[in-house]
DNA sequence: CTCCATTTGTGTACGTCGTATCCAGCGAGA
DNA sequence: TCTCGCTGGATACGACGTACACAAATGGAG
């Protein structure tokens, strides 16, 4: 017997495009996919359990694993899923193109805010529509003449600063959700219990001051728009356009 | 009995403030937030377990809780703990107050991989060394005569790239580590099965283009700073400076 | 139509996790 | 000295991911 080694296993999206060599046709992929999507969208990711995916399938628990070699593969299928959500027009230039991938992620986020909590790993995972997305953002930077290390740069950039903004964003929101404001009323966000006793130890008075004189704290979208511009605007001063 | 109802408990960080109430000094947050990163640095978050880190403290599986109310205070007070690392200088003007905040990030975060696959919940948490990193960024943008409310749409853009680059920039290199490649040799990097077999398929031509020209794929710290450059310049564009 | 190899779903079981609950013992103020 | 409150220990429970061996259903070959 060797070292540990998992076996190599084919890529899981190799195996799904083989048509599906004997079909019985109460699971698939698809249905698996928008099952636990379903799930996470209404509960939370924690809801997502390989038992609770196979109830919700009218399944027994260890079904769905014909499909997924473990849940980390579950995560990936779920991932593209949502990608699909994700489409850049076409024919727009460098600008609009990465401003409406930005714009995209965050509504996609949004919808489906568990994106947020995936593990790295999760979120690197090189789907089709993952991938569909990337090859959609290099191609409508290439007319501007950049060298490819660069290209990548500017994707890169727009990708993480809409993944980081989004993480904050989401957070912020799914804690005012498990509070029960419905919105966030100014005055309530200072009434963290947290905050309250940070700010009350009078040793953050630059903070304080913010959260007292500023008037667009739950402005979110003008907070994401704002910052995703001075990304834009960045790449088009350092790179002429 | 009421509708089930967390009992309000005290801030973490205020419990903390307290000298404490009666010392047997086997336990203590600090002791136990050292062994929780210990564990975490050396074999990931993963491993951080409630009963592995009583282990580790040479204590009863159930003991840390009389100081942490469940795991996730565990990962606050990890998170707190790992913050002091990141000290922004004082007297810089506001870029490189910025700047310094996106590497010290890095830096961080480079160290603590595990920070990155944190829920964002974790990462949103009000902890003292956070809230003193975000207090030491607002009064170094004070200076520029911004409106609040802009000031802190600046720091929030840098610090969403900072984590988005990080969260990337971690997935990569701990997928690369888990091959066993100690170094991103580009080869090696277009060899991963996953991404073979995409490109193999032809449909994303510009990708694959980027993949056999680039000659920039492993410089990461080139990637990262490239990126917050963009972020600072457009910062810098948008505001006169 | 029948038979069989292959694929698809089931049942059971194990080890590990977070943590609720109750208990024992120590230290300090009366 | 007694006792109260805080500390850490012991035990236990339910839920999780998933390994493994089995049964049922399928479609092509004869």
């Amino acid at each position: 017997m060797a070292v540990e080694k998992d076996k190599p296993r084919e890529p899981l999206w190799a195996r799904l495009e083989r048509p599906a060599p004997a079909p019985r046709q109460t699971l698939s992929p698809q249905r698996i996919a928008t099952a636990a999507v379903g799930i996470a969208d209404a509960e939370g990711l924690d809801a997502v359990t390989m038992r609770r995916l196979a109830t919700e399938l009218g399944v027994a628990p260890m079904a769905p694993y014909r499909y997924v070699s473990g849940k980390d593969e579950l995560l990936e299928l779920m991932v593209d899923h949502v990608y699909e959500e994700l489409r850049l027009p076409e024919g727009l230039g460098w600008r609009e193109t990465m401003r409406s991938l930005g714009h995209g992620t965050r509504e996609m986020m949004l919808r489906h805010p568990w994106l947020a909590q995936l593990s790295p790993q999760a979120m690197l995972a090189l789907t089709p529509r993952r991938m569909a997305v990337t090859e959609r953002s290099l191609s409508a930077l290439a007319g501007s003449g950049l060298d490819p290390d660069t290209t990548m740069s500017v994707f890169r950039a727009v990708d993480a600063y809409a993944n980081g903004a989004m993480a904050y964003e989401i957070a912020v929101q799914s804690f005012m959700d498990q509070q029960g404001w419905a919105d966030g009323g100014e005055l309530r966000s200072e009434l963290a219990p947290q905050m309250t006793w940070h700010i009350q130890t009078g040793r953050y008075p630059t903070f304080e001051g913010y959260l007292m004189t500023a008037t667009r704290k739950d402005d979110v979208l003008w907070r994401f728009e704002t910052g995703l511009e001075y990304v834009l605007d960045g790449i088009a001063a350092k790179l002429g356009i």
